[in-house]
RNA sequence: GCGGGAGUCGCCCAGCCCGGUCAAAGGCGUAGGGCUUAGGACCCUAUCUCUUAGGAGUUCGUGGGUUCAAAUCCCACCUCCCGCACCA
């Protein structure tokens, strides 16, 4: 049968919509409100943003199923910049991006010309996006949609930003950015040719020295080598500016004085030095001490300040260099030797001395040298240890030290920060070379302060994290979270309420969204109008601060309207479960829980978080130069919503990347179409009287419906899948292969029973595979739809734990069997079976059993507590029926083992005189003669017989 | 460098938290068989090595250790992946 997949999931999907489904209101049902990350509308979502998508959405009909209330709601988040730059590549008609829209989305050439407006890409991606997920079957309450620039959200976070101010959270402070000095705009990745993100390093330092009346500043990474030098360097070819900064009068090189202007300084230039009229003369360091300046042609003006210190024990290139004024007998560098600051297990005293004479360095132009200093530089920092020369700093790690020496000079003064482009020359895409800006009034979530990261401990203690593995991760991202900046100034957003010039940066206006959803709804269809929503109306729904009356007046809103949005919010908050990626860990999700607890009463903290790992595309990740991103909504076109499902959540554990590929999707389709084709022929009829195999797979049953619910509520998905579509699988050919055998016609009940278990194997799989389900149960000629039905549910009564052990006994023995047949190469004319009947073996059997069914394993306790016991005492007589009883034991899981034990009684002979003979007949083509131990009829030709232990048959094969 | 994670039987991927149920699930591939005019799909069987009695041997990145017992715990090492921010 080949399914017409298309027709199938528009066939439920319309009946879903018919019903408004998942229309969630308040009731008297307990809640769970489910949420996802909502997109980003700039492009189509692909198979990769399909699965977290599509585990929430089987998150959150599992919990209907299980009948609970459950809200799934969705957003688009329009905030940030990206679709500005994408606009202006547009309007240039890059090719590039041009044929990426025609080609690889196939947007429409109407709607590309309309793209020169941002917003107008976001809404184009974002209907895309929306039919994407219908087509998925997303069980989306659509009534509560909203983008993050409509008027009602922007309210929304115009309070949620001013509340964070008026609680101390945001601070203001100065922060570097790429900048353009053309445009007077922040670059950022989609700012710049080439997509380059401009990397800015703010570990470089600007130290200050004094000549006369000059301050001589030199930049380094190293700090703490201020302990270290020896003279400083001066590029004799360079001239270099006299020039005020703010209230003082510096040298540095054009290059510099130009790349400070951008760093909130009043920067004039007052005239010029030459390099060489620099050389010879004497500055002073922190301490007062004279410093040479010696000539260097590696000095490049563009470096820093164009000035530079030597430490010439720990930096190569000092060493080379002051060693190639030495070989020209320099009388100054001649007096000069290096200062060892340092000391690194495995390196000498001048460790730059070493590996400059180890790689053979030719001169100070030496291009090894970068290769000799970044060797060098991670060496020391990893493992050495300032010196007694470094004062009270002697002792300490250079990892340590160094932030210590860095504050210290601070401090006085003398250091402050000079951060450089890491990666430059960045270009923005007007042509322009990209600078370092020191923007002195930005604005910060302060997520560096103590008390606030210990509220977001205390919420992450109390949270369930799927999977728990990634816990310490947040543990980490909490610990080294710091300031960030909350605000910038282009894209689309909501502006700061007290600061016009700023927009409130994207992953600041999408941490407690979620609380909007339940307010959306009444915005949506009128109730509230944007204008309403005062700081009042919020303060009260949302923190139950203030009176009904206030927030009634402010807003303008009868109190009957107030009091139901805020019982709305009251019902649906906290949120259950947050579902996103795990890039998103580091910032979102952490983010979104510093947040609830900066704002939100402790009830109101956030439950849990369940994170996802991406999507591979056959077995390489999916990138745009690949050119191997399949659309979402092209693949279900292809493939079907319900197998991309499956095929998503059935190729890895949740924080595992999953692989997408054709063969496991047409996999599923197959397997999907069988079991359609089996339930078309099952009908529900009346259970008759229960044979053996019908216990068994009835009692299987309920294992299956324990482990697959378990498995669903840790989100452990793909495990649940395979259950419900492999392990039931299994368990049901073994029972057809019985019924098979022992030629029962399905009339006695068989058919039945297969109704019954394929009902609620077809209710699980409805949260996975919602539309195929669906038809499956109408197939079945179930009333309703699955989709409202409940979920099975496990009854440890109805586990018949001897008939388990029977059929267990019955496999083990079929496979003994047929062992024995495969070795021996034989045909089997004549099969014997002798089962242990022996009063004493059963005795010690079940007492060997109580011993490791409470997790004993060891053989010589087992026997000592034998012989302990009178009645088992003479167990020592026969210590190899002991040892291959343990053994037995040992390949038993502990369920069996458990079971096993709680059955009192049970007769071998009796049952597998009843139900082997058909089972082997047809498997190896002759009956079974089934003898006790002790029968005085026996046929034992070769003495097999005494071999027989409990649940264990001698076999006798001729 | 800092932080997180991974290395499993041809491939992909479970198992590791909580040691014995592990020669280690499942999928793919491969081989044989069934079905079919044929192919595909589907179903069955096999798939580390040896073995004429249900057995034995050697495996889970490498090397040590703990233990009666290690894929699982500890230590060291090797290799690989991801993040390091103002960007969604």
């Amino acid at each position: 049968m080949t399914i017409n997949w298309a027709e199938i999931e528009n066939k439920w999907r319309t009946k879903w919509q018919e019903g408004s489904d998942f229309e969630t209101d308040p009731n008297e049902k307990p809640k769970k409100f489910i949420t996802v990350a909502y997109p980003y509308p700039n492009s189509p979502q692909h198979i990769g943003h399909g699965r977290t998508y599509t585990l929430a959405d089987v998150h959150a009909r599992f919990y209907r199923m299980k009948g609970y209330n459950v809200l799934f709601p969705m957003g688009f988040h329009y905030t940030g910049t990206p679709v500005l730059g994408m606009a202006k590549r547009i309007a240039a008609g890059e090719k590039e991006i041009m044929d990426g829209l025609r080609n690889t989305y196939h947007v429409p050439e109407d709607a590309i010309k309309t793209f020169v407006e941002p917003v107008k890409i976001a809404d184009y991606f974002h209907k895309e996006i929306k039919s994407g997920m219908i087509e998925m079957g997303y069980s989306i309450d659509w009534r509560r949609e909203f983008t993050t620039i409509v008027p009602g959200y922007q309210k929304f976070i115009e309070w949620q930003i001013s509340t964070l101010k008026e609680r101390g959270r945001i601070i203001q402070g100065s922060h570097p950015v790429g900048w353009c000095p053309v445009d007077q705009n922040p670059v950022s990745q989609h700012d710049t040719i080439g997509d380059v993100e401009p990397k800015i390093d703010e570990k470089n330092f600007l130290i200050k020295f004094r000549l006369g009346e000059f301050v001589f500043p030199i930049t380094t990474l190293r700090p703490e080598t201020i302990f270290g030098i020896t003279n400083l360097w001066a590029n004799p070819n360079t001239v270099y500016k006299k020039v005020t900064v703010d209230n003082e009068i510096w040298l540095v090189s054009a290059e510099c004085a130009k790349k400070i202007s951008f760093f909130e300084k009043e920067v004039t230039e007052i005239g010029e030095i030459p390099g060489s009229d620099i050389i010879g003369r004497h500055a002073t360091n922190h301490d007062g001490q004279e410093i040479p300046v010696l000539p260097a042609d590696f000095v490049e003006p563009d470096m820093g300040t164009g000035l530079v210190m030597s430490v010439p024990s720990h930096a190569p290139k000092d060493y080379q260099a002051l060693m190639d004024l030495k070989a020209k007998n320099h009388e100054l560098a001649s007096r000069i030797e290096p200062i060892s600051i340092i000391v690194t297990k495995g390196h000498g005293l001048i460790p730059a001395k070493d590996i400059v004479e180890k790689m053979a360095i030719s001169g100070q132009t030496d291009g090894r040298l970068e290769e000799a200093t970044k060797e060098l530089y991670l060496k020391e920092f990893a493992d050495g240890r300032l010196n007694e020369k470094c004062g009270r700093f002697s002792g300490e790690k250079v990892q340590f030290g160094r932030d210590k020496i860095r504050a210290w000079l601070q401090e006085d003064g003398i250091l402050e920060k000079f951060p450089v482009l890491e990666n430059g020359p960045v270009r923005c895409r007007c042509g322009a070379k990209c600078v370092v800006k020191v923007l002195n009034d930005q604005w910060f979530l302060n997520y560096g302060d103590k008390g606030w990261k210990g509220l977001a401990r205390d919420c992450l203690d109390e949270m369930s994290i799927l999977p728990n593995n990634i816990r310490t991760e947040f543990d980490e991202v909490i610990d080294w979270l710091h300031e960030r900046a909350c605000a910038r100034q282009q894209g689309l957003g909501t502006r700061l309420p007290w600061d016009g010039d700023w927009i409130v940066e994207s992953l600041s206006d999408s941490v407690i969204y979620m609380a909007y959803y339940t307010l959306s709804r009444f915005v949506n269809d009128g109730t509230v109008t944007p204008d309403n929503l005062t700081k009042e109306f919020f303060d009260y729904v949302f923190l139950d601060k203030g009176d009904a009356e206030l927030a009634a007046s402010t807003s303008r809103l009868s109190g009957d309207v107030i009091s139901t949005v805020k019982r709305e919010f009251t019902y649906f908050y906290p949120v259950d479960s947050r579902h996103s990626g795990r890039d998103l860990v580091q910032n979102h999700l952490s983010f979104f829980v510093l947040n609830h607890v900066a704002i939100f009463a402790k009830s109101l903290w956030p439950q849990e978080i369940v994170v996802n790992g991406s999507v591979m595309m056959e077995g390489s990740k999916m990138s745009k130069s690949m050119g191997n991103i399949i659309p979402l909504r092209a693949a279900i076109k292809d493939h079907g919503a319900d197998p991309i499902r499956l095929a998503i959540i059935s190729s890895a554990e949740l924080l595992q990347d999953a692989d997408f590929n054709i063969e496991s999707v047409s996999g599923i389709q197959s397997k999907l179409e069988s079991l359609l084709e089996e339930c078309s022929r099952l009908k529900n009829s009346e259970i008759g009287r229960l044979h053996a195999e019908d216990m068994w797979v009835l009692s299987k049953t309920q294992g299956r419906i324990h482990e697959i619910t378990e498995a669903v509520e840790k989100m452990r998905l793909r495990e649940a899948l395979h259950g419900i579509l492999y392990a039931f699988g299994t368990d049901l050919s073994w029972y057809t292969k019985r019924v098979t055998a022992k030629s029962r016609d399905g009339s006695d009940g068989v058919l039945a029973i297969l109704h019954k278990i394929n009902s609620v194997r077809v209710a699980m799989l409805s949260p996975f595979a919602p539309h195929i389900a669906e038809e499956m149960w109408e197939r079945l000629e179930n009333t309703g739809m699955v989709s409202k039905s409940a979920w099975p549910k496990y009854d440890a009564s109805k586990v018949d734990a001897s008939s388990i052990q029977a059929e267990e006994l019955l496999k083990n023995t079929i496979d003994d069997i047929g062992n024995i047949a495969k070795v021996t190469g034989a045909t089997p004319k004549k099969i014997v079976l002798y089962v242990s009947s022996d009063e004493f073996k059963s005795t010690v059997y079940r007492k060997v059993l109580g011993i490791m069914v409470g997790g004993q394993n060891n053989m010589g306790v087992v026997m000592k507590e034998l012989i302990a016991d009178p009645k088992t005492t003479d167990a020592k007589k026969n210590p190899e029926f002991v040892q291959k009883t343990v053994r037995d034991l040992h390949s038993e899981s502990e369920t069996i083992k458990e079971m096993r034990l709680k059955v009192e009684s049970f007769d071998e002979k009796e049952f597998l005189k009843s139900e082997l003979s058909d089972i082997a007949k047809k498997e190896f083509g002759v009956g079974v003669k089934v003898y006790s131990e002790s029968d005085t009829d026996i046929y034992d030709p070769k003495g097999k017989a005494r071999y027989a232990r409990p649940f264990k048959p001698a076999i006798l094969i001729e």
